[in-house]
Order: structure tokens, then C-alpha cells, then sequence
DNA sequence: GGAACTCGCCAC
DNA sequence: AAACGTGGCGAGTTCC
């Protein structure tokens, strides 16, 4: 894979960019080291009673006694080998290298109960070690983060040491336990502003999809909703009831199928792992609930009585999708294939190319993951030129690919927004004139000195 | 004794 | 015909 800016316009974003990334490295994330200290200690403690439990299970002393040398119980090639090898129990699913898989979702599937401990240790030391990092990198009770813009092959960018684009959001649990350890200036506050959907946006700037420029376009068309209504055969979205549902057909068949996935893993991830459903021939109060139904209950009554009868359904749903709700993103990922394989590389519209050995799914999924990705660093850019340029008491700290993340005075709060809103919802479009959809940011803040995990 | 690999899991 | 894109990191394990 080779890849350079090749117009004076990109070389400049990512001079302009590294500069500015620099400087958020330098002002940094605050971390509260006292509750760091506490809270591992408090987590060890927790982490030995979950392993002193485990190890009184007659599933422990069973694994204890048939294997040769001491047992590692946090080794998942030991534990694979006793579940598969020794046990000869039949793995869910396998790895990469054709081995029984040891996730959580292979052992929810042989229904050990005595795993749960375990897996729940499991869960508490992945945040101690969070917060292990945290206090190995801090310097003065501040995080210096790297953020790298040469790393990886879709020009988005990484970061390390420690790497803040990948802390716990989704589980609440860890989401606490991480997010208290980040701290604003005293007096201050933190404040996250997102684009709404910036990878899709920067794909409709290339597909430039009629009616994937019309959910975009229109606040009150949602496709994930949508989606579920199909999915589900909903007779009509209701909000509080379905909100769930809209979350599976966003995470479980729109993302998967814009990077390329197809409807047997979709349907399996959905009806299975999200829904609860078995595989086979479904039976009454079987799944999640929503409102007062179960998920089997509600597909049976719509006449998708089994798992293979939902997922020709999601076949079907698929073909719909690129054939007649998104055709012209179907056509352009042909087109842009051809258009790789015949010169050898695909050029940006804002001045950036690849070139190299690329399969499709790389090519198609490369250009929309890097404009994404520059919608924000043109923005986070702008943000840095002008706390500069108004000698602002509120600075930049970090960037998690469509958002960023700002340590902020109060007092700037309302000034910065409008300002913000204004650079990527006005500057930014009038810059890039191929942006064919309207940009949209939210704003998310933090209580005044309040952690990472309290939302005003 | 360290480099390289594998697995699992967090984010977008 | 086959079948999910991009990262970082820790721990265990294997290779040299």
C-alpha cells in the first residue's frame, strides 16, 4: 500500500493537522490520580473474590486435575484446550487460525455457568488495566496522548500511549469506571462535538446516491428506523417501544452492509446474538422483549417462524437495499473498483490517492473512512486556529475520528459552539465545494468539574 | 531473553 | 465465489 498527498491542498491538511494534533497533545487529558489509585485497589479486591469463587467449582478442580503443569486461568489457549481438546466439547465458533474460539459469545454458547466469574473478573481487569495505563503514562496528573496521522491505510488516524479513541463507551459499567478517571481544568468543563454520521455524509459526497442524499438531507428521515420497520415488519415505529430494534438494524445490518458484510452473517448477528433467538425452528416467549413482546412471538405472528425463514427475509432485504433503496452506491462501488483495477490506484476529492494491493471492500470502504476522518481534522484545525487567535482559556485535548474533544471555560461555552457550528457546518462545505449534503454537529458537554461520565 | 505471533476486546 | 472496513493494547505463547 502506498498512499501520499499528491495535491498541495492535502499536504497542507496534514501539516496544518499535525500541528494542531500536537498542540492537544501537549494541553492533554486531566486525570484524577487519587481515584485512579483507589479504584485499582478496589478492583483487585473485587478481581481476587471472582477468582477465589471460580476456583471452588468442581468445573476448576476438573480442568485442575487433567491437565499436566499449573493451570493459567487467564489463558485462553489453555482454556481452549481443555474445552475442546481434553473436554471434546464442540466449539461455537472458531478463530482466525482454526481454532475453538474462548470469546464471550463462544463460551456463552456452551452454557457454563461456572464461566461467568470468570468472565466477569475478566471484564473488571480490563478496566484496572485502563487505569494501569492511565497512571503509567500521566505527568503531573495529565495524559499526553500521540496522535498519528501516518499510520493507517485509510488515512484515519490512531492513537497510543495511552490510546484515548478506544475507551468503554457502550458498556455503563466500564463506562463509569473509565470515564470518572478524566477530569476538566479546575473550573472547567468537558465538551465532545460529533458529526452526525460523518462517514456516511462523506460517502454520499461520492456515490452522490439520490435517495441516500435524501436521508441525509431530511432531519426527519431516518434510515436505521426505517431499516427496523423492514427487518422487523413493524406496523409502525414507536419510539419508546422499537428504539432497541432500530439500534440491530443499525448495528446489525446498515453499518455491516455499507462495509461490505452479506445477509447470513447479518441475519445470525441479528436474530442470534442481539435478539436471542436459537437457531433453529423458533417457539413462543423466546428472545428479547420490547413493550410486552417477545421477538419470536412478534416474527411468528408476521410468518418467519425459524431462523432460515428470517434470514431468506434479510436475502431478500439485502437485494432491496443495494438494488433499490441505494442503487446508485451499488454502481458506484463497481465503478470504482473498475476504475482501481485499470489504473491501479483511486484518487480523493480532496487530493489524497491510494495505490497498492487492495482488494474491493479496501478500495470501496477507503475513501469515505479518510474523508470522514478530514471532515473532522479540518474542523479540530480550525478549532485550534481560533482558541489560538482569541488567546481562549478553553483548548483542544483529543479527537476520536468524527469528533473532538475540548477542555472548556464555561464562560466560552456559548461563543465556542456557535463558532464551532459555524466552521463545520458553514466554512467547512464552502471549502470542500464536492460536500453535496448538509454537515451536521452536536454538541455534548460534561458537568462543570465534573468527570467524563457525567453528562450535564 | 526478546521478537513475533495469536487471541480477545475496546473504539469509530 | 466469498462473505465486515480501520486501529491499539495486554497477556499468553511460540520461535529463534
Amino acid at each position: 500500500m502506498i498512499y501520499n498527498p499528491h495535491t498541495k491542498d492535502a499536504f497542507d491538511l496534514l501539516m496544518a493537522g499535525s500541528l494542531a494534533l500536537q498542540k492537544a497533545e501537549q494541553n492533554g487529558f486531566r486525570i484524577d490520580t487519587d481515584y485512579c489509585t483507589r479504584k485499582i485497589h478496589q478492583l483487585e479486591r473485587k478481581m481476587v473474590s471472582l477468582e477465589e469463587e471460580f476456583k471452588e467449582t468442581s468445573f476448576f478442580r476438573h480442568w485442575e486435575h487433567s491437565t499436566s503443569g499449573k493451570v493459567n486461568i487467564n489463558s485462553p489457549t489453555q482454556l481452549s484446550n481443555y474445552l475442546y481438546n481434553i473436554k471434546k466439547l464442540k466449539p461455537a465458533k472458531l478463530t482466525e487460525t482454526g481454532k475453538g474460539s474462548t470469546d464471550e459469545e463462544a463460551l456463552d454458547a456452551l452454557n457454563i455457568p461456572e464461566l461467568k466469574a470468570l468472565a466477569q473478573k475478566g471484564k473488571l481487569k480490563k478496566c484496572k488495566d485502563v487505569l494501569q495505563g492511565f497512571m503509567t503514562e500521566q505527568v503531573d496528573g495529565v495524559l499526553h496522548p500521540s496522535y498519528n496521522l501516518h499510520l493507517v491505510v485509510s488515512y484515519r488516524s490512531s492513537s497510543n500511549s495511552p490510546n484515548m479513541q478506544n475507551l468503554s463507551k457502550r458498556d455503563p459499567e466500564a463506562l463509569k469506571i473509565i470515564r470518572t478517571a478524566i477530569i476538566p481544568r479546575e473550573g472547567n468543563q468537558l465538551m465532545e462535538v460529533d458529526f452526525k454520521q460523518a462517514e456516511v455524509c462523506a460517502n454520499a459526497c461520492y456515490n452522490k446516491d439520490e435517495n441516500l442524499i435524501e436521508y441525509l438531507s431530511d432531519p426527519d428521515k431516518d434510515m436505521h428506523r426505517d431499516m427496523a420497520v423492514q427487518i422487523f415488519k413493524l406496523d409502525e415505529y414507536d419510539k419508546s417501544i422499537h428504539k432497541g430494534l432500530r439500534y440491530t438494524a443499525k448495528n446489525g445490518f446498515v453499518f455491516p452492509q455499507f462495509y461490505g458484510d452479506y445477509y447470513k452473517n447479518c441475519a445470525n448477528n441479528m436474530a442470534c446474538t442481539q435478539g436471542q433467538l436459537p437457531q433453529g425452528k423458533w417457539k413462543t416467549g423466546q428472545g428479547v422483549q420490547f413493550g410486552e413482546t417477545f421477538l419470536s412471538d412478534h416474527l411468528i405472528s408476521k410468518g418467519i417462524k425459524s431462523f432460515d425463514n428470517f434470514t431468506d427475509h434479510i436475502k431478500e432485504i439485502e437485494d432491496d437495499f443495494w438494488g433499490n433503496r441505494f442503487p446508485e452506491y451499488a454502481e458506484w462501488k463497481d465503478i470504482w473498483w473498475k476504475t482501481y483495477k485499470k489504473y491501479g490506484y483511486v484518487s480523493f476529492l480532496n487530493g489524497f490517492m491510494c495505490q497498492g494491493v487492495m482488494n474491493k471492500k479496501e478500495v470501496c470502504n477507503y475513501p469515505g473512512q479518510a474523508l470522514g476522518f478530514h471532515f473532522l481534522l479540518w474542523v479540530f484545525i480550525e478549532t485550534s486556529k481560533l482558541a489560538e487567535k482569541e488567546k481562549l482559556q478553553s483548548m483542544l485535548i483529543g479527537q476520536v475520528h468524527d469528533s473532538e474533544i475540548l477542555d472548556l471555560h464555561p464562560d466560552e461555552a456559548e461563543y465556542l459552539q456557535e463558532k464551532i457550528n459555524k466552521i463545520a457546518t458553514e466554512d467547512l462545505p464552502n471549502h470542500w465545494k464536492f460536500i453535496n449534503i448538509p454537515l451536521v454537529v452536536e454538541f455534548e458537554k460534561y458537568k462543570i468539574n465534573g468527570s467524563w461520565a457525567e453528562k450535564e
